[in-house]
Parts: structure tokens; sequence; C-alpha cells
DNA sequence: ATCCGTATACTCGTAGACGAATATCCGGAA
DNA sequence: TTCCGGATATTCGTCTACGAGTATACGGAT
């Protein structure tokens, strides 16, 4: 389903919605990017930044203004949207937001392969990656509700989604680790043997 | 934290996995992974298989053993897993069940522009979502509890974590458009006047 | 007056990811 | 017997992602 799109790297997603604000360049997109603290949600790639908003001009999502040269700094290129990128926009945020997409975490393909650890290891392994979860997870919850003092909850709603998805695995993931705790997980004792023998 | 690895693609987790069992030759990998229905976790990129298990050999994680011509078939090359790639799944499985990474799901990136769109448009948009992932939570159910009468727990973790995580998707969602539909959520004519104008 | 750390702004080379093409074999239908 | 479609196995070339390097300017400390 999800269709290709002329630029599919999610930067440019950002990059889009950044110029919806107004004209900028590359450099500034960053910087705005970051004071929104969207730097978390997608670390900034420096070499991506300038590929992406050429591939955009390219496909003229995008377009040069003017190149100004201030002071004696490297000349800079000043990009708008244009209408087309206003419309690619909206598409690409319309189905992001209807389509469920099966996402693969790096913690799913972990679970996979768990069986080539003991099971004394790899509970081990994974209450430690619990505490650190729920660490996090209190120091999210309180650098939230300070932001969400500042800025409204609109500009939030992904951090409070963040936020949600990390309690679930928390949760799931203790309760996992009670069963191989207390020895009620099925077929544990297969698993010790796989690896005493 | 999260150290660099020689070969970081995730395939490569795959792959050295499915050398514990036996030595194998590319394709058949691939086939085994398939069969085990790793194929839903992580869609196999055949591109990427031959680079990858290239680049395993390279850094001597994985060793060609023979090269086999069968009938007139195409050669195929047979590798097995080294001592070092031993250690190495194990030293990695161990780094992904234990440290939490944070994800980026594409969905998070959605939410983080959907004020792009206006209210009442991301609100159906979200409702979409919402049904589709319902009926998919369905179906996905049915299915786990038809293989878990086959296969072991121990290898279905992976499909209870992801649908305990859509779960979670599906409730944190219901929430959300309750809000949105109710009125509830704050500054919606705020964020409504801003498309209007 | 000069030094230097930090912010500004971008360029370039390379490693990796992946789609699509290629080539051969086998079994069954016509 | 011959033809064809699907399985077997891999190669190739392109396109992308990104780290690391480069170069200048400004402001405060020495």
């Amino acid at each position: 389903m999800a269709k290709r799109r002329k630029v599919g790297n999610l930067l440019a997603l950002a990059v889009l919605s950044a110029l919806m604000e107004r004209p900028m360049h590359p450099y500034e997109m960053a910087s705005v990017l970051r004071e929104r603290g969207k730097d978390q949600d997608m670390r900034i790639k420096w070499g991506s930044l300038y590929t992406v908003v050429g591939n955009l001009e390219k496909h003229g999502l995008v377009a040069a203004t003017e190149s100004v040269r201030q002071g004696g700094r490297p000349e800079r290129t000043v990009y708008r949207l244009t209408d087309a990128g206003r419309a690619e926009l909206v598409d690409w945020v319309s189905e992001l937001l209807a389509t469920p997409e099966p996402e693969q975490p790096r913690f799913a393909a972990a679970l996979s392969v768990m069986a080539t650890l003991p099971p004394a290891e790899a509970t081990r392994l994974l209450r430690e990656r619990l505490a650190t979860l729920r660490a996090e997870l209190i120091s999210d919850e309180q650098a939230l509700a300070g932001t969400a003092r500042q800025v409204p909850r609109l500009f939030l709603v992904e951090d409070e989604y963040a936020l949600a998805m990390r309690r679930a695995e928390a949760d799931w993931l203790a309760a996992l680790v009670d069963e191989l705790t207390a020895g009620t997980f099925p077929g544990l004792d297969g698993w010790q043997r796989f690896h005493s023998g």
C-alpha cells in the first residue's frame, strides 16, 4: 500500500513541515527542528539534510529563493515550500496517520533470537532492561510534565505516544520476567537442557 | 552506548542465528528464515542478504566451507559460523535485550506534524487507523493462537510482544480519538482557527 | 591585540541497502 | 518431445544515508 514517495526519508517530512512556517536555509531548518525538540525523535544527520533538501528541490517540492551572503559567511541558499510540496506534505501525513504499518523494533529482533542464550542469562538481561526502562520512564514523565506547562499539548502528542508505548513495554516485560523468575514459563527446562548438554 | 557492530544490519543477526543450527548457503538461510515466519519481522531483501553474508565473512564471523555444484545449478557457497561469529551473536543479543534504545516509529513522526492538518481531518484519519488496527489485532490474535499449538512459546515471544505493543497503541489511540471527538482536547479551537483563517 | 572556543554553513567520499535482472534446473502439461 | 512456469541461487548497478572534514565569523577571555 504505502505509496513510494519521491523523497522517502522521514527527515524530508520534518523539512517540509519546517518550511510551512517560513522559508529557510538548511542549517536553519536543523536549528528550528532541534529547538522544537524534534532532534530527539529523529537525530539530525547532517549528511542527509543536504541530500534530502536537494532531492526535494529536484522533485519540485521546494524551491530555492535566494543565495544570500551575509558577512563573510559561506553562502546560504534559502528554500521555500512549493504548492506541490505543501500537497505532498498533507498527503504524506495523512497516509502516515491513517495507515498502521508493521514496525520492526530492534527489541523484537532480539527476542526472536533470545533462545541462543541460556534462560538464566536471558532473564538477567531482561531484568536489567526493565530497570533501565523504569528509570527512564520516570525522568521522561517529569520532563514532559515540565514542557507541558510551556508548550500546548498539540505539539506534545508524539511524546505522549512515545511515553505510552514505553509504559506498555515495561508492563509486558515485567510480566515476562515474572514468569521466567517464577519458573512458570512453559518449556523452561527444555531450554535449559539445550544449553547444558 | 550501542556498540558499533562490524556488521550492523539486523539481517546479519538473523543470518548468525540461522547458522547456529547448521552450515548453510545464503538462499537456504532465506528459506529457513521465511519458514520460521521471520520474514514478517524482517522482510528479506535479496540484495542485502548477499552483501551482509559477504561482510560477515570479511570480518571473520562466518567462513565459507565449500562450493558445491549440484546438478548444473549455479554454484552455491556454504557458510558456517566461526567462534568469533558465535561470540558476536551472543554479545549482540545480550546488548539488544538489556539496553532499551529510543525507537522512532513512523507514527510518532506523523503525530509530530499532525497540526498541519485541520483537526476534523486529523480526527477522521486517526479513527480510520484505529479501525484498521483493531481489525488487524483480531486476526493477529487468532493467527498467534493457531501457531501456539504447534510451536513452543519460546519461539513466539516476539509475536506476543508485537501484539502487546499493538494493543497498547490501539488503547492510547482510542483515548486520543475520544478526546478529539468530545472536544475536550485542549487548544482545539485555536487549532481550528489556524486552519480557517 | 591576540587567541581560541563555539556557532554557522556546507561538501564530499564511501559504505551500505536494495530492486531488478540473470541463469539454470526440474516437473508436469500439451 | 517440447514447452513453460516456478523454484533455485546469485550478481550487478544504482541510489541513498551519513560521518567526518572544511572553512569562516563572532565574541569573550587573556
